[in-house]
DNA sequence: GACGATTTAGACAAGAGTGTCTAATTTTGT
DNA sequence: ACAAAATTAGACACTCTTGTCTAAATCGTC
């Protein structure tokens, strides 16, 4: 696909890793400084590029912020839909397995580099750019609430859970187990990963008292390993 | 106190009511537009006063943007606290009293002008200034949460929940009444009343399937009554 | 009505940032 | 090693913004 017989495709190469470690920086100068705080120049250093290569790639400051976005948006659903596949269908211990899944989604999706910058540029420039961000809404939310809600049926219907309503259920799930998180999040710190599994296990604890059949004959016997364990 | 007697008190009058708008304005166009985006004339312009009188009552535009966050912070907190109080320390029906707090929490802190503009603030400017969002997070969160702590325990101690830690509790309880409410919340925008209603009962029956006391007489009655009406 | 203080409009200097251009240099494929 | 393409540094015009200054207008009080 290199060859001269392509008509219109990319430069040679080198470029590629150029567009990346622009769209790198700029991520990074964005969130710091904000859109309009955003300095070219100062991408351009962080990217160890010179300012006219980024205008070479991307034209100007506000197709960059596009293209950022949609980098860090591509990235972050991949990753969750990495996560959502380690979903435990099969609970060993349902509790562990939750926990576990939970912490996975918090350190691989929600804290991780990609999670932390694409929340930020949503909540800081979400209402500057409209189209943008439906965009991002529909690839995003739109598409991963229903996977882990489908999880959730499963686990229903495999008689794990009790719940009526998946969706509600996916969503309560995550607020549980973010709950002591809030605060951090809110001042774009990153939670240390005691606190993550804190928060999560609490949360999940939780959950399943509002959820978890009363007792089967399986938890119970979990149970009764960790005590004596 | 404004006889000619003061020594270094305030101008005559009137003074203080266009300091107001000027807050007032300076935190719309915050908001909107960011630090660095915020434009002097523009907060002028929406104010109906004179730039040259913003920096007469202000001096900068960071001075000006720190007493925005002190005005929020401050306004919200009495929000809150007057909203603690309407907490149902003895609760007719816990549900519905529950569902009732959850919503006033939401339409009169989280949801409304100050609330929203705090958040947003927070969210964008946060890591700019730390000094000023630490003194946010102890006058702010770090009152409020334990307000709310004490009523839930205080809910325990009357036999009307079982938590074992109320401040877990309250944590959970606010996430899981919010937990429909995520997403619009991150791009800004105002979820609906019934939105807002709907989170908050799915939120509250949740909470309680995980901490209400198996079914006490009263909860039971309510419930039919509920279910006849 | 007169006085003092505040507010106003507008001009202003100084600085910073965007986006363009050019000529020199480096990289890449053959 | 050669040629084409990409990258670089730097200068540049242009715009926008902040914060100051001044003289005129307005407000509130006596």
């Amino acid at each position: 696909m290199r060859l001269s017989v392509s008509p219109d495709t990319f430069p040679p190469r080198g470029h590629e890793a150029k567009r990346l470690s622009i769209v790198d920086a700029a991520a990074g100068v964005f969130c710091r400084e904000g859109f309009a705080g955003a300095n070219i120049d100062l991408i351009a250093a962080e990217a160890g590029v010179s300012r006219q290569t980024i205008y070479n790639h991307h034209g100007d400051k506000e197709k960059l912020f596009v293209a950022v976005v949609r980098d860090l948006t591509e990235r972050c659903n991949a990753g969750i839909f990495a996560t959502i596949a380690t979903f435990p269908d099969q609970p060993k211990d349902l509790e562990a397995d939750l926990i576990g899944f939970a912490v996975r989604l918090n350190q691989n999706c929600i804290c991780n580099r990609d999670g932390k910058f694409l929340r930020k540029l949503i909540q800081t420039e979400g209402e500057r750019y409209p189209e943008l961000f439906a965009e991002w809404r529909e690839q995003g939310p739109g598409r991963t609430w229903p996977a882990i809600a489908a999880r959730f049926a499963r686990l229903a219907y495999g008689g794990y859970l009790a719940i009526e309503d998946p969706d509600v259920a996916a969503r309560q799930f995550l607020g549980l187990v973010n709950a002591e998180l809030q605060t951090t999040f809110m001042l774009g710190g990153t939670p240390r990963e005691d606190e993550v599994l804190q928060s999560a296990t609490n949360g999940v604890r939780t959950f399943l008292r509002a959820f978890g059949k009363r007792r089967s004959v399986a938890s119970v016997e979990k149970q009764s390993a960790l005590a004596s364990a």
